[in-house]
DNA sequence: TTTAACCTTGGAGCCCACTCCAAGCTCAAA
DNA sequence: TTTGAGCTTGGAGTGGGCTCCAAGGTTAAA
């Protein structure tokens, strides 16, 4: 069992000490000990427990989601049927905003297309058209889902 | 010409007063005169450059952007090369959000696919193993499969 | 004339996930 | 023993886009 120091930790999980502190703060992480003078120790899970936040952040968790996913890890009476339903909650999530995006995507090449470039007056220009328009026209549709 | 007052552009905006008055501390959005006691006055343009902003906003545009296309649209000398320029690396900026979007979802969703779900303990988890691991293993690439 | 709805300003607060700082203590190497 | 890197704490700042508030002035309708 080796004790690492905080800067060891950040180090090896490529964070910084200030990230793990903050993380202590909201309970993510604490130290296995402390030294007498007070500096903090960690074990080996303590990288472990890094790794599941950096992946957990990177598929889309919030600090606070992770902090249940880490919760619901530690118990031993939870089923998978838990982490399978926030799991697919995450994937809706992830769907609606890709299909958002994918809107805005489908908006712009559609404008880009219409617009000759060049040197043509920008008083012209169908981009600038399309954003001083009132409302959605036919061909392109405006409104977000939700809001 | 029809005056307007800060509460009646905001419900033809849809926006509230205070977006308004935020936007013109952003020097996006000005009154077109203030009434002898100080309030704020606009005409039939405020409208439209609300929808401008709006519009924009929802393609993906920073107000700092907007101010930028404002200016661009307020001008005479420019040309639409220089929209459809902006609206280029927008659209380059938004296919890297798809992307990595895309990315997340198709892990979260085989992460869900190897998932049993039912009262299997969550100590065998695929998806908690997955956060666990160090890196991407052999049966769970990060790297999506097709495309 | 009264009242309620509207307007004014400056400034603070919010959300999220950090990031930076100051003042001081501890530790390992030379 | 000295030096310099590393650690401690609490608190403030960042960014983007609002949102809310207090204290007071203005206006339109009844």
């Amino acid at each position: 069992m080796s004790a690492i120091t905080i800067g060891q930790l950040a180090e090896l999980s490529d964070v910084t000490t200030d990230t793990i502190r903050f993380y202590e703060k909201l309970k993510l992480l604490r130290p296995w000990q402390r030294t007498r003078s007070g500096y903090r120790l960690y074990d080996d899970s303590a990288v472990r427990r890094l790794t599941f936040i950096r992946k957990a952040k990177f598929l889309g968790f919030s600090l606070e989601e992770i902090k249940k996913l880490l919760a619901l890890n530690a118990t031993n009476t939870a089923s998978c049927d838990a982490m399978l339903k926030i799991t697919n909650a995450k994937i809706l999530e992830t769907r609606a905003k890709l299909q958002d995006l994918s809107r805005i995507r489908s908006i712009l090449s559609r404008l880009a297309k219409d617009c000759p470039g060049g040197t043509k007056p920008i008083s012209e220009c169908p981009i600038l058209e399309f954003l001083h328009s009132p409302k959605q026209r036919k061909p392109i549709s405006l409104k977000p889902r939700r809001r």
